[in-house]
DNA sequence: CTATACTCGACTAAGTTGCTGGGGTATTAA
DNA sequence: TTAATACCCCAGCAACTTAGTCGAGTATAG
């Protein structure tokens, strides 16, 4: 599990996708201006995104995106592997034979963190996003400014 | 929160530290033999780790770097965190700019998972891995070939 | 004094990020 | 049939990061 930016913006794109969908497909170029995400850098993320089979392109006028599932169905952690992709970060590559005396310290360790944090952000819907950027945009528009102090994705998981 | 191979490099590092750190301060060039880690490159790593207070160093000949406080009172995201440094990764840089219409929509939600994984790795303790990787070293050394299946920090948090 | 080992800075190859541009192809509507 | 839309794909790019090398220091134990 990797997390950078490229992550963030895919996710962007989609809880956009989620939000602006509706009967007819959502167009790359109506999300670009919106996000004020490059078009061909969506293009990019939205060919991963498509080949993970997390949403399905219609061609052609009136074209654009869909998602193959329900929000509630469609994870965070499904999102950021898509267009984050493999990466194996250990030395070894998964043979264990990197040390034969100590071997490599982290490898099991590190795995446990990885899948932890892949775990909770698995168990983050694209449903809990949409949701909360709803109560925003009702909130009346200036939830970053008073937002701060508390904002928890509270049905989601416990505060650690 | 940034997820990349060099926090892990700088974990490991530490872990190897906290298991050969006795009396007397470990040396980078026994820390880089052990985990085959350049030498040079976790010079720079410990320059961000003992300017972010998290070890010690002493010169000279029998010199080498201790950690500043307990391993129970040293979390994995304060290494990484010093390793990694800032980044915003909001496009706003922190300020609530970014869109006046509908904003950059991840904002918060972004800022929440970030937040949450912080908080996980901030409760993972140095002391934990520690106590993992003891548990690998006497159960036989034989650790990765039989751990896929099974490998919890089970005291550190539940599995979500 | 000398060997050890941290300290610091400059430099590098390879990879990633975010983006531009240019060519396609499928589909719809005129 | 033709034109417009919008996906599809690839090549290339500047800026940055990663992981590393090299070299020149400085502090200190013996």
């Amino acid at each position: 599990m990797r997390l950078t930016t490229k992550g963030r913006f895919a996710v962007t794109a989609m809880v956009d996708l989620a939000i602006s969908g509706g009967e007819r497909p959502v167009a790359l170029g109506d999300i670009s201006e919106r996000q004020k995400i490059s078009l061909s850098y969506l293009e990019q993320l939205f060919g991963k995104l498509r080949r993970n089979e997390l949403v399905s392109s219609v061609r052609g006028p009136g074209g654009g995106y869909r998602l193959t599932r329900p929000t509630n169905e469609l994870s965070v952690g499904e999102i950021i592997l898509a267009v984050d992709e493999p990466i194996d970060a250990t030395q070894c590559a998964g043979k264990e034979n990197c040390r034969d005396d100590q071997k490599c310290i982290t490898h099991d360790l590190w795995m446990d963190l990885n899948r932890h944090i892949f775990e909770y952000l698995n168990a983050v819907k694209l449903s809990d996003l949409v949701e909360k950027q709803k109560q925003s945009l009702a909130a009346g528009n200036v939830v970053e400014l008073v937002d701060r102090r508390e904002a928890k994705l509270g049905a989601v998981s416990e505060p650690v």
